[in-house]
DNA sequence: CTAGATTGCTTGCAAAACACAAGCCATACT
DNA sequence: AGTATGGCTTGTGTTTTGCAAGCAATCTAG
């Protein structure tokens, strides 16, 4: 394991967990599509590997941004949730949204959709957060 | 040269640039320390290796978020310069360093640094943009 | 004007991380 | 009991990283 801390930075910290290409496709998957099932996030259209997601799973965990539950349901299943602090990632992943959908050419997003994320941020974020916590319950 | 995209998505479309352990370290050299020279991003307290530093700095030099020239003052140095794209991932930036200061317990971060990140965080945004633009006249 | 420095890299190599396919174990359905 | 489903683990190459050297093009001192 390694663990070594590079600096004292808190964009090295954060980097240090989710300074990658697929943690936070997991995490956008959890907060913007509610998926909750490891199945569900080997279905997101990037294709992550099935080695990789249970490793960025356990990290996630393990850094407390995620819980790991038996399902009730269904026995053979784990269900996946958002810690606060995995649900605190939200304006991280706002952020990169409105600096991918502005400079990619090619970009799905709307102008419209575009625009409300940056003249209501707050009421976004805010939004998102409340049913990410409704389903939680 | 491997230029394969995954997605559409915004979130993965940016990972695809800077979904990496060094890219988003450069930018913050860049953005808050004011960094231009190839030396000075190898003196961050991270440890940068050279050869990596080389591929990142020409992989932002051509996704257009960084332009190199050469030193007027000095030929054998290069100046890298933020462009408009780059400048544009501050608000990423910040909110990493929200994240980050918030969850790391060993945080350098003051608390009062942080209220005014939250509280201000536009004015912040605003007045960071302006050092930086103010640097490059 | 010539012998170091300095700057911005490139190269070589071992170690780590990643991608892909296959397999495995514990439920669950029929 | 037999098959399917879900969540992984285990090989196996390939790619990326980290580290140490080396190198060409300037500058700088004597």
């Amino acid at each position: 394991m390694k663990k070594i801390r590079r600096s004292l930075c808190p964009i090295s910290y954060s980097l240090d967990l989710f300074g990658d290409r697929w943690t936070l496709l997991i995490l956008r998957d959890m907060v913007f599509m509610g998926k909750q099932h490891y199945r569900e996030f080997l279905k997101s259209g990037e294709g992550i590997a099935t080695n990789i997601l249970a490793d960025r799973l356990s990290r996630l965990e393990s850094a407390g941004l995620v819980t790991k539950e038996s399902d009730p349901a269904d026995a053979k299943r784990y269900v996946y949730s958002l810690t606060e602090k995995g649900l605190d990632v939200l304006p991280v992943l706002v952020e990169i949204i409105v600096w991918g959908a502005s400079h990619d050419p090619d970009t799905p997003v709307t102008s419209a959709f575009l625009d409300r994320l940056r003249s209501d941020r707050a009421g976004f974020l805010a939004e998102v957060r409340q049913k990410v916590l409704a389903r939680a319950k």
